[in-house]
DNA sequence: AAAACATTTCGATATTACTAGAAATATATT
DNA sequence: AATATATTTCTAGTAATATCGAAATGTTTT
């Protein structure tokens, strides 16, 4: 993972919709949440959520899948541990080293 | 901490050129690196520099401490806590819950 | 107090992001 | 095939962010 494919994550996580949209896909697992679902939940115009949903999709975090007429979208749960292993790795110092 | 103030983190991180400044502060532990280290360091003009800085400033990532005519800037690591405890806490799925 | 150094603020421009209504697309049901 | 449902794309207005040279500010040294 390059500085900028973690910045991506970082920028698409920096925002309180999205982050909130992130936060709800990680509580509901592995089948996710449909994205009506999250625009009844959130409150938030169908078009609007899109926009938001594709920047997660954009940077790797979350993916989509199709069920019939619903798409039901998930974290990336690879991404999220790479984010993680970032901030812990690159940026914690360990006092022992 | 509030979702807007680690979704404001998150915002903050989420830029290649300050991603990089924070790294930098943060292999550079307590006492910091100098603004003109970083500007030189870097490659980038001291204004650009300067806005990106007070942008971590005002997200609590890191703080300025001046030493004589020399701005050493420095990680706040209780902020970088925060932000990984975030991740970890309200995001990972622990199977064993 | 003048000159040198370090950093920030000002000002101006260019790019990108946010928001959301309306129209379009895709799938399912009758 | 017509209608209903789910979601995305189009379009457009507004707002926020990025960039950086030049001028201003604060600090030290002579």
């Amino acid at each position: 993972m390059t500085t900028e494919e973690i910045a991506k994550a970082f920028k698409e996580l920096g925002h309180a919709t999205r982050l909130l949209v992130f936060k709800r896909l990680v509580k509901a697992g592995e089948r996710g949440v449909s994205v009506g679902t999250l625009k009844d939940e959130l409150g938030i115009p169908n078009s609007t959520l899109s926009h938001h949903i594709s920047s997660l999709v954009s940077a790797g975090l979350i993916k989509q899948q199709r069920e019939g007429r619903v798409l039901y979208c998930s974290v990336e749960y690879d991404k999220l541990l790479s984010v993680i292993a970032f901030l812990q790795d690159e940026c914690c110092i360990d006092e022992t080293k």
